[in-house]
DNA sequence: CTGAAAGCGCTTACAG
DNA sequence: CTGAAAGCGCTTACAG
């Protein structure tokens, strides 16, 4: 092992096999005829020996890095706060599953606030080429860097709600139809004073399409939207809890809620019990992400399903890298389904 | 835009400035004395044209990448469904902190399963010098990738428990000392009946160093460790439950649980309450990680600062790269603090 | 303080 | 089917 300090090369392998480097680089990627018997005994050296081109050389020739980069605009905690668990891990698990069957790596980076000063990250790394392409996760309103990339036509996909559909791809569930649907389903149950969580600040645009689809199912049934009956909550269970003690302390209680997420109408849930309400009878529930805790509580919600989001964003971007001419931008819709519970089953007591 | 294509290069710098590339290299990375004047010119030069290094190149030469990866020998979804929500987030950013300000890149890969024919993905990476470090998050027992890498004396940090202390780095909480150190409270408070929950299967490395430090504890106290009293959870709150239910059904019931993580005690709690047992009057609870949940359900539990080992393995990864000579492995250990709440608080009723 | 040149480890025309 | 050569964009002795 003393002289494993210098890797070994394809000049090693050319030398030890008796052939020009050409013809080893030829045989390992299959990127022109080679004998039979030339390349078995190359491919014996290079197994022997342990070979694995060396990236950085290869890169700079092909300029490819087989690097892909999960990036989000925020800073960490805030982009995982906001994600809660299952829903990163299966973004992750989704993106990870494509990239390994097709040999990418997985960069992973997020805007460092504080750091102003500096060259964006994201910037940095498409300068000096260290990634091929970028998904966007959580995107804001706030997209100067996302812009920058644009320009420079760097290939890009969004997973997440795009704030410019048919220019930038993008992979997502439509968050705006569900959030009018899950209103109408409410509509349909004979409600009509209706309540709205937000998941999180209307800076991040899943927030502000889920909000714009409660507001219009309601505008549609002639129904005035109204500030009180909107709560912009957070990824904690207490923010459902806070907008239910909110709502129920109006003059004119709502009959139902449309929360964000389910984590908030855990806390809808539980301020319900404290305070005796029954759900549906009393309040009835229907909420976005369909995750356990949706199981769990018996919580009518719709899926969003992120491992799907993830995979065919990777898969998005893939196709974007390997085509030889640009097309127009794709935008992929995720198919959400609607799974009933019991929280909103019954028609409102009044 | 037309022609940004082609990246600018250091040659672009050059001609634009009239000096030659040594110069300008020289000047970028402040690696030799250049003329006030000349400085001056380049750096207009450089901000006007955006230029900023092509990593491949400089990797090629410098044999660094900049890139360290986060890898864990699981599939991804082990790794998070084990490390759960806050867990994971912690333990990357303060990964990401250290890393964003030394600035390297953040590779994340996990072992795909499945795939067992091709060569592990890190060993590849590796072999492809495609990072510079990486940092092991929850190694197992069977682990010939760590040990592949080892050889080549690849530069590695273990974050987690680390089966070989004194010959690879590692950063860590002490978890067998917890273990120990929370079974001895119970002791302290009178109980002798003492069942433990370990935190998922004992292939992590982490659960078996939790139960030896409780068996440990126990031995010492010169209580018979039982089988019947050792439950095997997982990270669902239900593993909790579950193991309640089998203590308890037990001809003799244990007084004090040590539970392995603070969602499992929460199923204990559950199981208390719907059983109608008092905690900690009829039974006594302890748990490790304090969390969120430890607080919001008032369970004593030891802290481990999945943050702090992120930040202190990042930097020791940073410390191994960057230093000449080779030394001996070093093996930080993250101090732990017990929280005390009212799950441990009573004496046992026997 | 500055420049010309070699070389990092590959891929890719080009010629045969 | 195979090899010699150029070149990807840098850094780094070396000379001056």
């Amino acid at each position: 092992m003393k002289k494993s300090d210098r890797s070994v090369t394809i000049k090693d392998i050319a030398r030890e096999a008796g052939v020009s480097i050409s013809t080893v680089s030829f045989a390992f990627n299959g990127t022109a005829p080679v004998a039979q018997e030339t390349k078995e005994r190359i491919f014996e050296v290079i197994k022997r020996l342990n070979y694995q081109p060396n990236s950085a050389a290869r890169g700079l020739v092909t300029r490819k890095t087989n690097n892909i980069c999960l990036f989000t605009p925020h800073p960490a905690s805030d982009f995982f706060s906001f994600s809660g668990n299952s829903v990163f891990s299966d973004l992750l698990q989704g993106i990870g599953d494509v990239l390994d069957q097709r040999d990418y790596n997985l960069l992973i980076a997020w805007d460092n606030l504080g750091h102003k000063a500096k060259t964006p990250k994201l910037v940095k790394l498409m300068r000096e080429r260290a990634m091929d392409g970028v998904l966007i996760a959580l995107p804001s309103h706030d997209s100067s860097v996302i812009e920058e990339l644009s320009e420079h036509q760097f290939p890009m996909v969004i997973v997440g709600t795009n704030d410019r559909k048919n220019q930038i791809n993008s992979v997502d569930v439509d968050n705006y139809d569900i959030g009018y649907r899950n209103t109408k389903h409410m509509l349909g149950l004979g409600h009509s004073r209706i309540a709205f969580i937000s998941p999180g600040p209307l800076e991040f645009l899943v927030c502000e399409d889920r909000l714009e689809g409660y507001r219009d199912a309601l505008q549609e049934a002639g129904i005035k939207y109204r500030e009180d009956y909107v709560f912009i909550g957070d990824e904690k269970e207490h923010s459902g809890y806070r907008a239910a003690s909110s709502f129920l302390s109006l003059k004119e209680t709502p009959t139902a809620v449309v929360s964000g997420r389910d984590i908030q109408a855990v806390g809808v849930l539980e301020y319900a019990r404290e305070n005796g309400l029954s759900v549906p009878n009393d309040l009835a529930l229907i909420s976005f992400e369909n995750t356990e805790l949706a199981q769990k509580y018996n919580i009518t919600s719709s899926t969003t399903d992120l491992y799907e989001i993830g995979k065919e964003g990777a898969k998005l971007l893939h196709k974007v890298l390997t085509r030889k001419k640009d097309r127009s931008a794709q935008n992929v819709v995720i198919a959400s389904e609607l799974i009933i519970r019991s929280s909103c089953g019954a028609k409102p007591k009044s």
